[in-house]
DNA sequence: CTCGCTGTTGCAAGCGGTTGCAGGAGCAAG
DNA sequence: CTTGCTCCTGCAACCGCTTGCAACAGCGAG
C-alpha cells in the first residue's frame, strides 16, 4: 500500500518503535477494507503469527488511534470496529433495527460544532462519530411524523 | 415520592411484577439526584438489602430504559450513567479531559435530526445522546505548559 | 559489529457488563 | 387461606476490553 510508508514516517517522529506486529496490524486493517473488529484483525494475523496476542492488537488500534491513523466507530451496539483514517472522514448513521450503517458528510455536523464551540467553548471530537436511528426502510410509519 | 404509584402503574400495565428489588433500584435512583452509574446504585441498595446481585441492577435498568422510565448516558469514557427519564431532557458534553459533563440542550439537535429526517428518511435515536470533545478549561489553548 | 536503554509484547489477572440456569417469589384464581 | 403458573433473582461462568508485570527486542550509540 503506498500509505505505509507514511504511517512509518508517523510512526518514528513520534517515537514509536516500528515493530513485526504493527506492520501486520496495519496490514490486516488496510486489506480488509471497511470497518472491522479488532477479534476479526487478530484472526487475520494469527493467521500467520499465532504468537500475537488480542491484548496487543488493542493496545496497536489504541496507538494507531491517538496518532490519529485509524478512527474507532463505537457504534454502542455490537463490538467497537476500526478503519483507516481519510482526511475527509465520513461520520456513521447506524440503524438500531437492521444494524446496516450510513455514511453521513461531515458538513451536516459543522453547524453543531460551530454553535458549541462559539456558545460553550467545547469542541466536540467528531473523528468517531456515529449517530444511532431508525433508517428510512425499518421506519414504522410511512407517514408525516 | 410523588413519581412512584406512575412507575408501578406502567410496569403493572405492561405486565411486569412488582418486586422489592425493583422498588428499591427506583428508589436509589430517585433519591440519588443525578446520574449515577449501575454500581452506585447497587452499593446504595445493599446497604438495606446485602443480597442484591449487580446482574439484577442491570437487567432492571435494562428493564427500566425499555419501558422509557429512565435514560442510558453512555459517555464512552467511564461507566455509563443512568437517569429518570424527563420530558425535557438534555443532553451531554462530555469533556474527554477531565471528564465532567455540561448539560445540552435538545434544541442544539433540532437542526440535524430535520435534516437527517428530511433528506435521508433517518430518524435519529436522540434519547441518550451524548458528545464528546475537550471543555472551555481543558482546551489547550488556554495555558501552554 | 556489539551493547544497552527503553519502548513493546505475551501472559494472566482484572473490570464492567451480559447470560444460562435452577431455585424462589409475585400475583391471580379458586 | 392454598395452589400453581410464570416471571424474576442470585449465582457463576462468560465476553469484550484493559492493565500489571517480567521478559524481549528495536534502534541508536560507540
Amino acid at each position: 500500500m503506498a500509505g505505509h510508508s507514511n504511517v512509518v514516517a508517523t510512526l518514528r517522529e513520534a517515537g514509536y518503535r516500528l515493530t513485526p506486529q504493527r506492520v501486520m496490524v496495519l496490514q490486516a486493517i488496510a486489506e480488509g477494507g471497511g470497518h472491522q473488529t479488532a477479534e476479526a484483525i487478530h484472526r487475520e494475523v494469527v493467521k500467520t503469527y499465532p504468537y500475537l496476542d488480542i491484548a496487543t492488537v488493542y493496545r496497536i488500534l489504541q496507538l494507531l488511534k491517538r496518532l490519529h491513523l485509524v478512527t474507532e466507530i463505537d457504534l454502542g451496539v455490537d463490538s467497537a470496529r476500526y478503519e483507516v483514517a481519510e482526511p475527509n472522514k465520513h461520520h456513521h448513521m447506524v440503524c438500531r433495527e437492521c444494524s446496516r450503517t450510513f455514511d453521513l458528510s461531515p458538513s451536516y455536523l459543522e453547524e453543531l460544532r460551530h454553535r458549541l464551540v462559539n456558545e460553550f467553548g467545547f469542541e466536540p471530537d467528531l473523528e468517531h462519530f456515529a449517530i444511532g436511528g431508525l433508517c428510512a426502510e425499518c421506519s414504522p410509519k410511512r407517514r408525516e411524523p
